[in-house]
DNA sequence: CGTCTACTTGAATCTTCTCAAGGTTGGTGG
DNA sequence: CCACCAACCTTGAGAAGATTCAAGTAGACG
């Protein structure tokens, strides 16, 4: 889990470690993904200045919860949260998993409140933007202002999506879609598409998809004995993508 | 279904068919609940003058498929709309229905084209926003901004609840659930909480909570029995509220 | 090295789906 | 006004998939 072995430190980047915090949007390797992106250099800059850098996340760390007054939304920077929201009995529902570049808390304008719960699933940093700015910055950045429509038009797409991964289909294409999501969200990032560590344990991923751990489980084992999926622990290697794909439509 | 007997014109409405369009924000009875609120008077005007307001749809009308360019957002005036899209096997997915007052269409804004199709359940009127015009004026205005970040935001939270719904709930909680739903709309556009016509086929519903047609069918018989609602065909009558609420935590 | 948590596996059970058939409703045209 | 048609809805029986309950195993961490 993003264990950090002696690293020399190279003459580019002042830190390699993922978790500093120092750096700014212009030179953050995630700009040309984040809120960042489209943006001008100079207003690269103004955004820069309203942008909060805190200290890491420990794992299981909170960095909101349901409930708390909503002020900011968050660029994650590295590392990885879920989302999650208590149901009225009690029993808890993972909404999402946010890796870096990705942000999160946007469920939290409409009523000035946090409607879900983030935590770290491993040592993580984010950006805090405070959202009264982000409002200003906007009616005087145009560019801003319609990329900020468009992730949270996402987020309403990536729901969507779940949605129709939830009821219509079988365990098996879940864990399949669930993993090349992952899969191409790395890619964006420029990592691994095909081998990779997963953040979350058996039974966020369950919780997330609307399974019990048992049956992930046996998915798991099943794709490891078909070969499609090379499942050891939490690393996984995708063998064989195109039955990955071929079982998320497959009922 | 919304059959228009003649009726005799009053002074005060001057087409009392749910249908007319000629009206302006200002006159609107659902201005409070749909996109002018918050907004003064003097920015109402303005917001009106980007307004275009075409003719109602008959049922079964497409007011945007999925795929289409993405031009405008829509504002349900009268009547119901179902949003849906095509999973990759050519199967069919309801995301939502929407009722008057609310907004569709969102989903198309982050990649400038419709990310789900929306046709009329039955003959309905919506105002039509062109989403650049609204993104002008709302650098200007800043309620305007706010009040869209918030109803996009809302979206996001309702899918949201939409996911925790198919993700953890039997068949039973998810029909009290999308039951209690309706009414509460209703009762936010000061129609009957307890009584109305349901405007989506059986076929609609078990699309949309994940179930097919038998279950929904089924579950229908079971609340009837339990005299918990009185289902006659569409028509819907709450007897037992805490009942159904009861039923939507209960596993 | 032992303890705790996370994960895996098996067997029985249950809910929902599938397939098949029959019943209603509303509209159309004779 | 009635007969007919097409959608839509309901009901039943059997099958399939996921859950539950109950062990058991492997890793992680002190």
């Amino acid at each position: 889990m993003t264990s950090q072995a002696p690293i020399k430190v190279s003459r580019q980047e002042p830190l390699a470690c993922s978790h500093e915090f120092s750096a700014n949007c212009s030179d953050c390797r995630l700009n040309s993904i984040c809120l960042p992106f489209s943006l001008e250099s100079r207003d690269i800059e103004e955004l820069d200045r309203i942008i909060q850098r805190g200290r890491p996340l420990q794992k299981g760390g909170h960095l909101y919860r349901q409930g708390d007054d909503f002020g900011s939304v968050y660029a994650v920077r590295s590392g990885t949260l879920k989302a999650y929201r208590m149901t009225d009995d009690g029993r808890e529902q993972v909404t999402g998993f946010y890796f870096p570049g990705e942000i999160v808390g946007m469920d939290g304008i409409s009523q000035s409140r946090h409607a879900s719960s983030a935590r770290a699933l491993e040592t993580s940093a984010v950006c805090e933007i405070p959202f009264s700015s982000l409002e200003k910055l906007s009616a005087s950045m145009p560019q801003l202002q319609r990329h900020f429509f468009q992730l949270m038009s996402r987020e309403i797409t990536e729901d969507q999506q779940l949605i129709t991964l939830l009821s219509k289909s079988s365990a098996d294409a879940r864990i399949a879609a669930l993993l090349l999501s992952i899969s191409m969200r790395n890619a964006r990032r420029r990592l691994s598409a095909t081998q990779f560590r997963l953040s979350m344990s058996r039974v966020d991923i369950g919780n997330y998809l609307g399974l019990t751990v048992e049956t992930v489980s046996r998915v798991f084992t099943r794709l490891q004995k078909s070969e499609i999926v090379d499942v050891s622990n939490r690393e996984i290697r995708i063998l064989d993508e195109a039955a990955l794909r071929q079982l998320t439509s497959g009922e």
